[in-house]
DNA sequence: TCGCGCAAAAATGAATGCAAATTTTTGGTC
DNA sequence: GACCAAAAATTTGCATTCATTTTTGCGCGA
């Protein structure tokens, strides 16, 4: 088989891999990738909807090689499905499948909250402090985009501190599926939920000041339910621009 | 028909029947897809050692071009990387990468145990109860290969009872990306950690008989820790078999 | 009018071809 | 004998081409 390969016991080249291959890798193929994972979790096309090749090589100006290359990685990260002889479809998420996404997502969140509390610094905290009282400005002028902007960098910026790059790339890869899910909507008309956000965060803030890892694991995997719980069960059906 | 395919390498009848997409992929991608990983996850290649295009493709009878798609996610799937012009090479775990796996693998077990003691059955718990008397047996005799396969048993089942695909994807993703990190002779000369370990299964059994959720998630967490600290931090080097 | 069947057209999946880049080999120089 | 440069050979990346499947369009008959 492929036991002859004798240069792997030398293995020169392996002794300097100084790629950081881990997310991104910076190739043509990568950034064609990008651009697609982006085009679909933009929302560009409708859900469900097929995938058309020919457009979208004419779009991108590439041939159909790459690009069903990239639709492959594209459907093992889950954004879209592959029908056998049947082209490509955007994922389309059912209630069921949209609860068990905030649950991962909620899994992941509460590991970032219990490494984070490890590993973060001083300066660190100091940030994430910061982002906490602007989004509290935000909260008690009523300003939903201003208080969804510093929500989702402080979520952001605890997925930093853990800094564990699979966790990282996990993370965004289950945030990309679950953008299409709109809830900020019913957040406006639920004003209790939207005071209850906020204590939750007071209390986010608390444990990772305090470094409590698993309480603020805890506390995180909970936000997440009842922010799943908040969410409308339904994805924006809207497709064009 | 296919004009000059060698004449060993296709079998047909490997084609199952078209089971329904929904989440994972059926089609001959997907088999070749699945097999390149098993392919890769078994240790069938030296680590940091290169992925040979033309070999691969005559060892399972195919063209460059669906080869090509299948490295594109496994390299998606961290089992490989990608080095532009320069072809795909076997990942090799660092041990700070070692370690970061861990951590997720601790999240995601994490998650399952909460998860799995909103939803199991009692038959489920049952059979997880059943797995552990055995684990235990083998533990007593002193049986290293039973009480490994006793211990991954559990966690699958665990897994399984939280009952949501995504969770279950990725931990068998993160599962196959730990796979060469060989701990088993560590914990034979481990006693302790061994006992260790055993005190911590009964106390996962016991959560999940309370259907204690977040005290189960962060045993689990724990769990996983410890059995970082006692696993060999280097990956197995050998190639063939 | 509606349904059925068949043929044309489009789309998908995979193989092959070709230019560019890399690795290896060869030859020359100090 | 070691080191460096240039050319050959291999490999990679992408485009193009080919076979098969699916979808569409249309005519026919009940």
């Amino acid at each position: 088989m492929l036991d002859s390969v004798p240069d792997s016991a030398v293995d020169p080249e392996a002794a300097s891999p100084p790629r950081i291959a881990g997310a991104g890798v910076a190739s043509l193929h990568g950034t064609l990738l990008a651009q697609l994972r982006d085009y679909v979790v933009e929302g560009n096309l409708a859900p469900g909807a097929r995938v058309p090749e020919r457009l979208l090589c004419e779009r991108f100006g590439i041939s159909r090689t790459p690009l069903r290359e990239a639709l492959k990685v594209l459907a093992s990260e889950g954004l879209i499905d592959l029908l056998p002889n049947r082209g490509a479809r955007v994922r389309q998420l059912g209630p069921d499948e949209m609860v068990a996404l905030f649950d991962v997502m909620g899994g992941l969140e509460a590991l970032a909250g219990r490494l984070a509390c490890e590993k973060i610094t001083e300066a660190g905290f100091a940030e994430i402090e910061r982002l906490h009282h602007e989004m509290y400005a935000a909260y008690l002028r009523r300003d939903l985009h201003g208080y969804f902007a510093g929500n989702q960098a402080i979520h952001d910026r605890i997925v930093e501190a853990a800094d564990n790059e699979p966790l990282r790339t996990t993370y965004a890869n289950f945030a990309g599926r679950l953008r299409r899910v709109r809830y900020a909507a019913n957040l406006d008309k639920d004003r209790d939920r939207w005071g209850e956000a906020m204590r939750e965060h007071e209390e986010i803030l608390d444990a990772l000041r305090r470094r409590a890892g698993p309480e603020l694991s805890d506390i995180l995997f909970r936000h997440l339910r009842n922010k799943r719980r908040a969410a409308a069960v339904r994805e924006t059906a809207t497709a064009g621009a």
